[in-house]
DNA sequence: AAATTCATGTAATAAGTTACATGATTCC
DNA sequence: GGAATCATGTAACTTATTACATGAATTT
């Protein structure tokens, strides 16, 4: 799991409660790592029973006592145990792709429909990456420089991924329309 | 789901055990969408039940029964019907980018200690890559060229990433081995 | 002699999603 | 008056993984 990793690393930055863990993972990490609200939750209370967080819960008038997460000089040991070792990176599921495999058998005016759909979406998403650095800034007061290269690095790649997604689409969308169902190369690839 | 949907795919060029599906995808739809032997299992017994699938069991000497699975008219409305409707494309979890997130935290030498894995990993893909039009001439003797186009367009399309990811690493590399940690532009992207 | 192929399945566990529940306060 | 914010949680369900189980026949 990676959740209670990206967990552990916020919290090194500072001690927080799940309601601002969500808003800060929603805006950063997000990205490449999505969380539901109940699942930090529970994430969050299998960490205490694992000892890499402590909790201190402050009561609150007319509100659910906050509960502040501070990270362990354990779970600070896993953290970083967990950050040098290289992973295997992971199978990615694309449902699409699926489509795409088995397009064959449809036609081809319903295919473009898919191929400029998934092309929209990624136009938006390019679209929306160029805003996240404003709000990062607002919202991330850390002034390491350090800190803040890698954290726009995760932006960058995921800018570079969908600009070589978007170039795909572009050309089988062009390959489909003019009926060229010659085989890609992949020579062709390498620009 | 989707492995639903890839089996129905599958069935519907031919009736099949689990044990050739299994063989099947791991040559072909494993790339985007990976399924183990104990899930496929379970999946065909479910869509049995739905009736998208009918099985003829046979029975053998000295082994297991072969259960001939084949799409019954039911599924194969399913199968269209999924195929030609847009999929939101599902949040991918890249687990190694919540370690660059956090690389700020680390070492230089350890980052690019990481960083030289991945890139490994991913010209190891790339290679693989070479090898998988060979392999699909050899198994899929469906001669469809539509459906062989469509085919390879998907192992293009993992060509086209990992060369857009080897590329990435590669700049990353760079720049942490010359300490260079001016935040990466978008425009520097659109190559 | 050992590994692989054929061929099925079950059980336990993990990780995540969707939906539900509560309720005051503040902003538009 | 309605939406958003703050703040917690539970329950049911889905999807997938890991590991176990069996056992003959064939290939290396």
């Amino acid at each position: 799991m990676s959740l209670e990793h990206a967990i552990l690393g916020l919290l090194n930055y500072e001690p927080m409660t799940g309601y601002e863990l969500k808003k800060l993972i929603d805006l950063s990490i997000s990205h490449f790592w999505p969380a539901v609200q109940s699942q930090i939750y529970k994430t969050l209370s299998r960490m205490e029973t694992d000892e890499w967080l402590t909790v201190e819960t402050i009561p609150q008038e007319s509100r659910p006592p906050r509960k502040v997460y501070t990270i362990t000089p354990k779970g600070r040991t896993e953290l970083f145990d967990w950050l040098e070792k290289p992973i295997p990176p992971a199978e990615t599921r694309v449902a699409w792709l699926v489509q795409i495999f088995f397009a064959g058998q449809m036609e081809d005016s319903k295919i473009i429909y898919l191929l400029r759909h998934l092309l929209g979406i990624q136009q938006q998403r390019l679209n929306a990456f160029t805003n996240i650095p404003k709000e990062n800034r607002e919202t991330m007061q850390n002034d390491a420089v350090r800190d803040r290269f890698f954290w726009m690095l995760t932006v960058d790649y995921g800018v570079a991924q969908t600009i070589s997604q978007i170039q795909w689409l572009e050309k089988v969308i062009r390959a489909v329309e003019n009926h060229d169902y010659r085989l890609p190369t992949l020579e062709a690839n390498a620009n």
